[in-house]
DNA sequence: CATATATACAACACGTTGTCGAGTTTTGAT
DNA sequence: ATCAAAACTCGACAACGTGTTGTATATATG
C-alpha cells in the first residue's frame, strides 16, 4: 500500500518535472503529451492515468504553489501584519520558487495564474488597509488593483534583469506602495 | 485589379470579424480554423490564402490597434505633453476601442499584446519623466514598470465593472501616478 | 479573343488526441 | 506459495485539426 502510493507519486512527479523542463523551452500550445512521456520514459497512455490533459498537469503545479502561498500567509496571523512585513514576505515567497513564478507570471505563462495571485495578494493587503478610513470602498479596490499589479510586474521585472540586490527591490517597492497609501 | 483587391479585402475582413466573434465566446486554443471559415461562409483552405495560422489573424487585429495607437501619439508631439495630458489620451485610446482592448488585455487575451502596450506606454511616460532628475536610471525603469502595469490593470478593472464615471477613473489614476512621481 | 493571374474549393496525407482491451510486472494479503 | 490488485505497457482505434496540392472559376491585361 505504501509502496503503491510511493510509486504512483514518483511517476506523477517524473511527468510533472519533464513537463516543466519542456515548458521552460517551448510554449504551452506546442507541447504534446508524447513529448512529456517520451522525456519521462513512460508510455503515452500512462499520462492519462495521472492527468486529464496538458492543462491539468499545469494546474497541478499551480496548486502546489498556491498551497505554499497559503502556508506562508496563515489567515489567522494577518491581524498582526503591517505593510512592510507583508511586502517582505511576498518578495520571499516569489524568490523562493523563482523557477516557477518567473515563467508562470511572464507573458509565456498563465494569465489565470497571475489573476489568482493578484486576488490572493489583494486580500492580504486589504486586511491591512481596512483600518485606513481615508479610502472609500471603490477607492480601496482601485488602489489594490494598482498596487498589486505593479508589485507583481516589478518583481517579474526584477527576476529578468536583477539590476540591483533584493534589498533595493524591497526599498523601491515599499516607497512606491507607501506613497500611494498616503492619498486622501 | 480593383475588384480583386476589393474582394480580397472583403474576404479577409469577413474572416477577421468571424474570428473575433468566436474569440469573444471561446478561448483561443479551442478555436479551429474550420470554426472561422464556417461562420464566414468560406472553405477552410481559403483561410490559408490570407493567414498563416490562427495566431496570424490575431496579430493582424493587434497590428491595427498598434497603428491607431501610434497615430494617436505622434512621436514629434511628445515634447509638448505633460503627465496629465498623456494619461487623458491613454484613457481615450483604450476606451475608443473597448471591444478589442477589454478582451486582449484580459486573462483570456494575449500576454504579448499586453507586453507591447506596456512598452509603448513606457516610452511615452519616459519621454516626459526624463527631465525629472530625481530618478536614477534603474529607478526610472522600475517606476515605469510599476506605473504602466498599474495603469493598464486599472483601466481593465474599470472596463469590467465601471463602478464610477470615466472622469473619476482619470482622477484616481492621476493621483496614484503623481504620488509615485514625487519620490526622491 | 487569348493569356495570365487571383481567388476559392475539394481532396489528400499527416500528426495529435483521448480511449480501449489485453497483457506484463510488481506489490500486498492469505 | 498463491491469488488479487495496482501500476504501467502495448497496439489499435476513431475523431479531429492541420497544412498542402492540384484544379476550377472569375477577373484583368495585351
Amino acid at each position: 500500500m505504501s509502496i503503491y502510493k510511493e510509486k504512483r507519486e514518483q511517476t506523477k512527479n517524473s511527468l510533472i518535472n519533464s513537463f516543466w523542463e519542456i515548458y521552460e523551452k517551448k510554449s504551452l500550445d506546442k507541447i504534446t503529451i508524447k513529448n512529456i512521456t517520451d522525456k519521462a520514459g513512460y508510455n503515452r497512455a500512462t499520462f492519462y492515468v495521472h492527468f486529464k490533459d496538458i492543462n491539468d498537469i499545469l494546474q497541478c503545479i499551480e496548486n502546489q504553489l498556491f498551497d505554499s502561498f497559503d502556508k506562508m500567509f496563515k489567515l489567522t496571523d494577518i491581524e498582526n501584519y503591517d505593510q512592510e512585513y507583508l511586502l517582505k514576505k511576498s518578495i520571499d515567497l516569489f524568490t523562493l520558487n523563482t523557477r516557477y513564478y518567473r515563467l508562470l507570471l511572464s507573458p509565456k505563462g498563465d494569465p489565470y495564474f497571475v489573476e489568482t495571485c493578484k486576488e490572493k495578494l489583494k486580500t492580504l493587503f486589504h486586511s491591512i488597509e481596512k483600518n485606513n478610513s481615508s479610502f472609500t470602498s471603490n477607492n480601496v479596490d482601485f488602489f489594490l488593483e494598482y498596487t498589486v499589479s505593479g508589485l507583481i510586474s516589478c518583481i517579474l521585472y526584477w527576476f529578468e534583469s536583477q539590476p540591483f540586490p533584493v534589498e533595493d527591490l524591497f526599498n523601491n517597492l515599499y516607497k512606491l506602495i507607501a506613497a500611494c497609501t498616503l492619498l486622501d
